[in-house]
DNA sequence: TGTGGCTGCCC
DNA sequence: ATTCTGC
DNA sequence: GCAGAATGGGCAGCCACA
């Protein structure tokens, strides 16, 4: 069955195929343009959010609820391979696609009543899996996507597997797919614009693609703010000093707080309050007291709010750190958490106030409007700000924030417009760990490692790193690190560690997470890393600040220096880490209260 | 009823 | 979150 | 410089299973 407002599956994969081989951006619009052009209207949307690894948008709140596990018990089942056969392929090929088109390739009766596949049945039947909830869901939820690969031809269920990840790897994402509608079906030049607002101002590329191919640009016209329907949040770039930030902006700029929260993005509407998190997750549940700081603290009863959400100790005032937020992330003992870690906001943007859009209005405009209509109480805060253009001056300030407890500061241009998206280095975030004369690196030993994917298919995609234990004359891991590498360093890396492959986990390794390969502990990389944070997992100084805790890195990264200088047992050491955990605590303990 | 694996989403 | 890379 | 695709720690919720 084909054709009427529908799409057989393998056009769309075929389509893929060819996108796969390309790399310039500029061929893989005309592709999908055409693409688009072919479409049947009635299911565009469909295509785009399939495309995105969706099946709506994200302020809508239904998920999958199938990973890399599930599917590959979906492949097994399907394919008659074994699980540890699929999972083989899985780690061979380091696509789960490819495994996918594999397996299928491999399978050994022929379907004979096989239902061609169209792009409408994909879609819905990731409806009912993404449904399928209760006792028996796994099962369900594994033959639902069962059913789709018995009737996917390999290049199909290459593409399906990658659909169900949300890694169609095609060098294609949200802009792009944005460049393609505009050309497909708004023509003019005007149409990139249009069509990049109604998607910023939605949030919905799925609306989006269906709105611009019924009605066309004028259609998008109308897609407007709303309260209570989220806004793409606009986000930072990063550099490393404020005379970097200055050269770029030139003149006077806005240098605010940077607090260590939770993005928020309020609405309101008369007592009506939603918060949504930065991927536009509706989080109005996890935060009844942000609801209420917004309801009694804002001057506008219609309005669109923007800053972060931070929890503080309720007897000392200072700010609790950001893994202790997390507890509010809940569905379940809400009230609890709510005493236990109260948040306050510290408002930084205003997008829309009592009927006016204001994210055509230039930075100092909105941070106008915004003093006008909170009304700042005990948790209702605006980020302190300063216009400065001298570079020592934003350097005392940063420092200042650090000392209160934030990450830095965010620089803004003053002028600029609140667009979405890290655009034209408008929005600026300055951290002291970007600086690395202020930040400890930490050089940690590799004693293990994890396959890579995709693009790192064929060599380590990740690194397992401990540091050195004198007491026991062991090494505790710390964090894992995949992050900072060159593709020639992964290439080197991979080789050079062969020597060092070893069957079972090295006797003086102490880890509670399994790795891939297990290596001899020889190989000493530097690490930095934002922070020391306590952690369920890793085994560095375990028990030592906390009983059934041990010391992790936030954020780490390699630095791109191999220390061959140093062996194993140079390494930094439990109990350094320990001393660099307590001195981070003890800055923020010598922070003067929050002034209330 | 408790535990552990998996998943999604914060950073 | 951070980082690297092709265009 | 943009856009995309690699990758991090760690939390709660859900489901499977002992």
């Amino acid at each position: 069955m084909s054709s009427n407002g529908d799409l057989q599956f393998s056009v769309l994969a075929e389509v893929f195929e060819r996108m796969e081989e390309i790399t310039s951006r500029n061929a893989l619009t005309d592709m999908l343009i055409d693409l688009f052009k072919r479409a049947p209207p009635e299911i565009l949307d469909e295509i785009v959010y399939l495309m995105q690894g969706k099946l709506y948008p994200d302020f809508v709140g239904v998920e999958l609820g199938v990973g890399e596990k599930l599917l590959l018990r979906a492949i097994s089942l399907a394919s008659g391979l074994s699980q540890e056969r699929v999972e083989e392929l899985y780690r061979k090929l380091g696509d789960i696609g490819r495994a996918a088109e594999e397996a299928e390739k491999s399978r050994k009766q022929v379907v004979l009543f096989r239902e061609p596949l169209t792009v409408h049945r994909v879609y819905t039947t990731l409806e009912r899996v993404a449904k399928a909830s209760g006792e028996g869901a796994q099962d369900s939820k594994v033959k639902l996507l069962a059913s789709l690969f018995n009737d996917a031809e390999p290049l199909e269920a290459r593409y399906l597997a990658r659909i169900v990840m949300g890694r169609l790897r095609l060098g294609v994402a949200d802009y792009t797919v944005l460049d393609a509608l505009a050309v497909a079906f708004g023509g003019t030049k005007e149409a990139r614009e249009v069509v990049e607002r109604a998607y910023n101002v939605s949030s919905d590329l799925g609306l989006v693609a269906r709105t611009v191919a019924a009605e066309g640009l004028e259609g998008l016209k109308s897609i407007r703010i709303t309260v209570g329907r989220p806004i793409r949040p606009m986000l930072a770039e990063r550099l490393s000093s404020p005379k970097e930030i200055l050269d770029k902006m030139g003149g006077k700029v806005a240098a605010e707080y940077k607090f260590d929260g939770e993005r928020m993005q309020v609405h309101r509407s008369g007592d009506r309050v939603m918060v949504f998190s930065r991927r536009l997750e509706n989080i109005t549940s996890h935060y009844p007291d942000v609801v209420e700081i917004a309801r009694t603290g804002l001057r506008s009863s219609d309005a669109i709010v923007e800053g972060e959400g931070v929890a503080f100790d309720a007897d000392t005032g200072e700010f609790l750190p950001f893994q202790e937020l997390m507890h509010r992330r809940r569905k379940y003992g809400v009230e609890k958490a709510m005493e236990e870690y109260p948040v306050s906001l510290y408002l930084f943007d205003v997008i829309y106030a009592d009927g006016v859009d204001y994210t055509t209005r230039p930075y100092m405009e909105r941070r106008k409007k915004l003093e006008e209509i909170v009304e700042v109480g005990e948790r209702m805060n605006i980020a302190p700000m300063m216009m400065t253009s001298d570079p020592d001056e934003m350097e005392r300030f940063m420092m200042e924030a650090i000392e209160k407890g934030c990450e830095g500061l965010v620089v803004k241009d003053p002028s600029s417009v609140y667009r979405a998206g890290a655009r034209e280095w408008s929005w600026i975030k300055l951290k002291r760990e970007y600086r690395s004369e202020m930040t400890d690196t930490v050089d940690l030993v590799i004693v293990g490692a994890f396959h890579g994917r995709g693009k790192r298919a064929g060599v380590y995609g990740a690194y397992l790193l401990a540091a050195y234990d004198q007491g026991s004359d062991t090494f505790k891991t710390v964090c894992k690190v995949g992050t900072g590498f060159t593709d020639e360093d992964l290439r080197n890396f991979h080789d050079m560690l062969q020597q060092y492959v070893i069957d079972h986990r090295h006797p003086r390794v102490d880890s509670k997470m399994d790795a891939d390969v297990w290596f001899v502990p020889q190989v000493v990389i530097e690490v930095l890393a934002a922070e020391i944070t306590l952690s369920p997992i890793h085994t560095a100084a375990w028990g030592a600040i906390r009983p059934g805790a041990g010391l992790a890195l936030r954020f780490p990264r390699y630095t791109g220096k191999l220390r061959t200088d140093k062996g194993p047992e140079d390494a930094t050491t439990v109990t350094e880490l320990v001393e660099m955990y307590r001195s981070q605590i003890k800055k923020i303990e010598e922070t003067p209260s929050e002034g209330s």
